[in-house]
DNA sequence: CGCTATGGTGAATATGAATTCACCATAGCG
DNA sequence: CGCTATGGTGAATTCATATTCACCATAGCG
């Protein structure tokens, strides 16, 4: 995080009323709303606030130009902005027929972009840990997880990946070797699973990006 | 592009023109600006297409103000779903200035409405969890936690709870028993510790209603 | 004590921006 | 054909807004 400068007690009420103008009215107020709001009655004193929060780098202003403040990293503090990714929920599955894996979502998730770090969304998916085998790593039966759609090949192994196995959707973490597919849990009471490639009874959905619970 | 009901062609470009414009700039244009970019030049003809945008439901204006356009909830919900609440992440805090909390936060993130349940969404704020203490309930550190604020009465022997004990925002399993605070860890390695009342060192942010994790 | 940062007042000034006025062109329609 | 809706030009007018100037008060500090 970039460490700004702090404020004073005015400034940071200056900064507030800026933040929650911006939400009720969407646009920027001008210098005599801010001073209505805060009991300033010369437009030169709140200019003078502006300025103090611009040089400290809280908002950036167009000069001359009306309502030209801008709050800094706007973008997400701001709720007129891009909405977030809207991400099919699958419950069901069958490793058996991997294709159909989307094809009966049970609803969607709007994921916040930052979960999903460069992964572009449309290869993305919402699944629900079915048993408690990764507890260890904090992923607990009935969690959401993101996961973004891949093939064996870009994984690594170690990674966290959620697969099919049957019927049943769980998280695993994944390795290749001798020619064996390896899902490994990572809590007691879960025993190791091997796979040779493409064996129905196994699919990988892909590499988990996220988990998200509902308490 | 559909051509939206009841708008001409033109009009639809300044309706396209003002989202894109709001989108980028955190503001409405003003006339000379929709001018600019649909090469118009008489602010005159912008300003029959604002009203006319009006008229039809698309906009609301204040009259005689600068950049006085806001998109309306009708047009919005013609061309892009309502975004899920926006919530102010709080990485730092301190247990003696509990009404400091919300004022700087780090950032925001959306968090889909279903995780919050009823509550509403004003009430609620991401923390970040600052250790290991809850892991056995599969809360680890760096941990986003939903947190709907409350204050102590509101909450129940055993909910799980974000609290801040000195500088350290953490989740704890909460308790009041004997007139004391006593706040749970559930993991190895980590102590109960227990307030008194209204103690400086603890203040108790709410209840913890869901968990995200990025990996 | 002077010095500086912060927070203010009130008025003046210049530019930005909304609104109005007068007038024009084209296409569809009864 | 005359009428109306749409789309436009250019300039004038008036109000809104940002910015500057001059000056004041208080608190902390070396």
């Amino acid at each position: 995080m970039v460490i700004k400068p702090s404020l004073t007690e005015r400034q940071n009420q200056v900064y507030e009323f800026l933040r929650s103008y911006i939400r009720d009215h969407q646009k920027p107020p001008t210098m005599a709303e801010i001073g209505n709001a805060l009991s300033i009655r010369s437009t030169n004193a709140v200019f003078k606030f502006v300025v103090a929060l611009e040089k400290k780098g809280y908002l950036t202003r167009t000069p001359r130009v009306s309502r030209g403040i801008a709050l800094t990293q706007a973008g997400d503090q701001l709720s007129f902005t891009r909405p977030p990714p809207l991400l099919p929920i699958i419950r069901a599955a069958r490793s058996d027929q991997p294709e159909q894996l989307r094809h009966h979502p049970t609803g969607a998730l709007h994921v916040d972009a930052r979960l999903l770090g460069p992964t572009d969304a449309d290869v993305c998916l919402v699944t629900v840990a079915g048993d408690d085998g990764m507890s260890e790593q904090g992923i607990r039966m009935g969690d959401f997880l993101i996961v973004e759609e891949t093939n064996q090949e870009q994984l690594f192994s170690g990674e966290l990946v959620a697969v099919v196995i049957g019927e049943r959707i769980m998280a695993r973490s994944f390795d290749f070797s001798r020619n064996r597919l390896h899902l490994q849990p990572s809590a007691r009471g879960y025993a190791a699973e091997s796979f040779p490639p493409d064996s129905p009874g196994c699919h990988i959905i892909g590499r988990v990006l996220g988990v998200m619970r509902k308490l």
